[in-house]
DNA sequence: GCCAACGTTGGC
DNA sequence: GCCAACGTTGGC
């Protein structure tokens, strides 16, 4: 059974539309630096999962699309890469700290979602989003992702 | 840009 | 293993 998760990313560094621009609308999510999102990406996350891609510090907090996880974990080649950003002395290729799947866009919400209409939903209380609101990797269940669809989704137009 | 919340580090 | 100091996140 898949399951249902909520990337998040800041758009100035790494959008939705930067995704879906990408070679095969496909890119590694690197950069997790953070063991509880790590332990999730490492040991829960299976390939064929759901991916809410939710867009913060910006002008408009807000789940914005849907991707889909299109590799096993593995671990973070950046983390030993002494040029980047994520390098971490403390990993060793034998021993690697961090881990990251691969991801492939499917859509883009015709309505996001906003963080603040998410906050006035009550049914949406419980979403981690509202309640840990820093962990970067996010579980959903099935029934706030239904919930979540509904919303995303154009309705129709008035008569 | 501010600041509250929270995760991580490291001395003891 | 505690906890103070520090760094980061992210909404506003």
């Amino acid at each position: 059974m898949n399951q249902i998760w909520l990337f998040k990313t800041e758009p100035d560094s790494f959008s939705l539309q930067d995704l879906q621009r990408a070679s095969g609308q496909t890119t590694g999510w690197d950069g997790v630096r953070n063991f509880q999102a790590r332990n999730r990406l490492r040991d829960e996350i299976q390939q064929g999962d759901r991916v809410l891609i939710y867009h913060s510090s910006c002008a408009q907090p807000a789940i914005v699309g849907e991707a889909e996880v299109v590799s096993a974990p593995y671990p973070d080649p950046s983390q030993f890469d002494h040029q980047h950003a994520g390098h971490d002395p403390r990993s060793q290729p034998d021993e690697p700290r961090w881990y990251q799947v691969d991801v492939r866009f499917l859509n883009a919400f015709a309505n996001p979602l906003t963080l603040s209409a998410i906050k006035q939903h009550p049914e949406f209380a419980d979403m981690e989003l509202v309640i840990r609101p820093r962990l970067s990797i996010q579980k959903i269940s099935d029934r706030q992702y239904q919930q979540i669809l509904q919303l995303c989704t154009p309705q129709p137009a008035p008569a």
